[in-house]
DNA sequence: GTAATCTTTGACCGGCTGGTAAATTTTTTA
DNA sequence: TAAAAAATTTACCAGCCGGTCAAAGATTAC
């Protein structure tokens, strides 16, 4: 019984195959356009004519290395989520509980001043009701419910206020996140005042107030 | 010289003239299934045909009510624009500093409760670098300015912890509109816990908490 | 150097998109 | 009740969308 397989193989760059030069290069090149107008039209409102004129690439060409649309939206996702939770991951059981909260939210504040397109990115995703990305987020439960588990603790053993630990790190991603998805607005607002990167200084300072007297016993 | 126009009269319902029963009904039907529509997809990911669809009409149905996509999604935030800082107006200068911000708080997360999809909406619109509302930021930036130096005024007459106006704004819109923005990760992260509406409870618990101890002096 | 492989291109496709024109049906007005 | 106005429908359009295909061009391996 032979199977006769069609050998169908488009995009043969995404194989599980040894990848060439050329390759790595041009992926890269794709997925730093993509995260560009991703991020700034969600999935529905990117095209891959947009992406590809980004990438400097014909839509063909594109389409040589990633299969389609979704695929790239996948990976860059893919990508994003790792480093986006590493600051969670760090959070260490064993360090001084207020210090601890003050360096995580400090993390998260560079990663919003590093990497805004990623956040939102990410934003745009759970905004649309994270339809590419839902399975993911059970990870991300399973990450926080341990995370919260620590801070319990802590609360427990009077080294910080008693508090709800889920609503806590919502605070905390929206605190800080804010300042990559809703930049355009906090840059209005704030006008001459907060200009270059200074806002996020000022922001550093006013966070670190709120939640350790929000939260140090 | 007798100007010879056109009368072109494209979507008469949206003109200055009195309207008809029928056209308030449907005016009213149309956006919000606009609503829905662009809450979920974004702008340019929203689809005359869905809202259609979803409002029970056929597409030039639609376009007889309001004369193109644009003027459905500028009607919804200007709509949207005048709920959402009544709140902020609220706040009164001659009211005991902490309690109004609490209330502000309050109403802010109610706002977010009661009105997921505008918050929604316009978290789309500045996402996505507010390409279409961005004058209207300005009077924002000007309502902003005017209570940020209440706050300062409350500060300095010790009434209040020394702390940036503005990133305290920012911490509160933030915090409050996370619980409708992001309600998918809110849902998977809480998993049963907070149920139903249980979840804005702990949540005005938490942030009361948080922007209390955070702030009052 | 040449054959095999990898990369790029141009031409194309069916379906969707925002939007229009005109004819038809329904409602209101007198 | 009949004319005028309002509302709806059908048919349509040009341009864009994600994606395919086959052939040509560039690299690499031998």
């Amino acid at each position: 019984m032979p199977q006769s397989k069609p050998e169908v193989r488009q995009s043969r760059a995404s194989e599980t195959r040894k990848r060439t030069r050329i390759q790595l290069e041009k992926e890269e090149l794709i997925l730093e356009a993509a995260l560009d107008v991703f991020a700034s039209h969600g999935f529905r409102g990117a095209t891959l004519d947009q992406i590809a004129d980004q990438a400097g690439l014909s839509k063909p060409n594109l389409l040589y290395y990633f299969k389609n649309k979704e695929t790239i939206h996948r990976q860059l996702l893919d990508r994003l989520l790792d480093n986006w939770l590493r600051p969670l991951r760090e959070l260490n059981e064993n360090g001084e509980p207020v210090s601890e909260i003050k360096s995580y939210i400090r993390r998260k504040l560079e990663l919003a001043r590093d990497y805004p397109r990623e956040s939102r990115l990410f934003a745009n995703e759970i905004l649309q009701g994270a339809p590419r990305i839902g399975d993911e987020l059970s990870d991300l439960k399973i990450l926080v419910d341990e995370k919260a588990k620590i801070i319990r603790n802590w609360s427990d053993a009077g080294q910080l206020k008693k508090c709800d630990p889920h609503h806590m790190f919502f605070a905390i991603w929206a605190t800080t996140q804010h300042y990559a998805d809703f930049d355009v607005q906090v840059q209005v607002v704030l006008g001459g005042m907060g200009q270059g990167e200074g806002r996020f200084e000022d922001a550093a300072r006013f966070l670190d107030q709120l939640f350790v007297e929000g939260l140090a016993p």
